[in-house]
DNA sequence: CAGTGGTCTAGACCACGCA
DNA sequence: GCGTGGTCTAGACCACTGA
């Protein structure tokens, strides 16, 4: 009985292992089919089982993708470069130091489901702008799809007087957007903080990102200070983590 | 037969769900015993592959952690804090602004593994260092624990001409590391670019990092520029996603 | 309509933990 | 030594793709 003996790793474990060689060391490249269940039993004699558990473990690793009625494929990471400090990163930028190659070309941004609710602050919320808990704030919620595709959920919060009776309110904040509207009333943003945490999504979030399972999402938190250091708005945004790459340039 | 009637979720998905809101409503808090295959059998009426395929989905999405022979549990995050740039980010940081709370108090930091090889520069690394392919370059592995607990493997690489007959290219660079060293040479680094991506890992990283399933890390790869913006210094590090917040700051 | 992946059942042996 | 999760088999029906 072939479950196990000493030390020896699973079978699916293994199988599992030929068919990652096979794509890292590129004799499968991006988009080829991988052998399927019906393949892999025939393969290695193992039940169906065994062959979907090994084929389950690359899509948890995010390798592959499954297709129902079609088949395995390798999967591709194409990324969108996303700038923390923009200014700075440009110069750096003409030397062809990048590590991943972004996607670049015309691509079209669009903006749905813009929501905007005036709610108690959440605890993380008033930390974060220094309120107390419970406060009211403004909540703007969006979704940001670049060529069709969701790849950004995001939720801003601002103090109520600061944004009571602007355009702030609106779902349109017209040009330069919130920060913009932001400087006219004297709070316009100098300094920014931002903190990045990983997971794993939720299904809500899988559903609205379309994720593939083994897609890893991005948290960003990014508080938005004035000059004299006065935390002035919060934004949080969850990125499908096949999307994205972050960047950051800064002196020593 | 309940397989899926037309547009409602498979059951395995259902009991997840329900195991997941006890979770998240706090019924079920850290560390607390979550029913396993045995008692989600009972429950629902299911095969054991059916719960077992429930709580995979839970241990995939990085919720619980099941151990052999005891439980599955619901997982705790505690991350470390990690500063891009430091010296910014102290004067913001007293203000209790932080979203999530970093592990704070007596920990202890150690390196194991230090290998300090010279080899072909690979091509992403020639390319971050601006060098012709294939040119040889110091490379020097290490991974770091906190506590005990690995969580982070790094490798950094610096061209030849630049290390070679200094300290550099020995495993204990003294006081003030590598960048300390490139100060005394004249090529002291001024500018930083980091690029951050996340996947999942692979089975070498899990093994090295002692990563549960669910557990998503981040490729942080960083280069360091002299004030004359000549790159001097690449490292790419791969970081326990359940382990860190990264944190960077910035002026508009 | 043949082939693919998705869900589910019923059963087996194993390795490990913990009392 | 009982109960836990880990691996594996053999077989069923389903939903979907694509020629």
């Amino acid at each position: 009985m072939p479950t196990s003996d000493n030390s020896s790793p699973p079978v699916y474990r293994e199988i599992a292992e030929e068919l990652r060689s096979a794509i890292t060391s590129g004799s499968l490249a991006d988009g080829d089919r991988v052998p399927g269940e019906n393949e892999l039993m025939r393969r290695y004699g193992v039940a169906r089982a065994t062959a979907r558990q090994a084929l389950s473990l690359l899509i948890h690793e995010g390798v592959v993708v499954a297709v129902r009625g079609s088949g395995v494929y390798v999967r591709a990471f194409r990324p969108l470069r996303r700038h923390g400090p923009r200014r700075l990163s440009r110069e750096l930028w003409g030397n062809g130091r990048a590590i991943w190659q972004a996607d670049s070309g015309q691509r079209t941004f669009q903006t749905d489901t813009v929501e905007v609710t005036e709610i108690d602050a959440p605890e993380h919320v008033a930390r974060a702008l220094s309120l107390a808990a419970q406060e009211r704030v403004f909540k703007r919620r969006r979704r940001h799809l670049l060529d069709e595709r969701p790849m950004q959920l995001a939720a801003s919060y601002l103090p109520v007087e600061l944004a009571t009776g602007t355009v702030i309110t609106e779902p349109d904040t017209g040009p330069g957007g919130v920060y913009a509207r932001l400087g006219e009333l004297g709070y316009g943003p100098a300094h920014f903080t931002e903190e990045i945490r990983v997971r794993m999504p939720t299904p809500e979030e899988s559903e609205q990102l379309h994720l593939e399972p083994g897609t890893p999402v991005l948290d960003v938190m990014r508080t938005a200070l004035t000059e004299q250091r006065r935390p002035v708005e919060f934004t949080e945004m969850t990125l499908d983590g096949s999307a994205y790459v972050l960047q950051y340039d800064f002196d020593a």
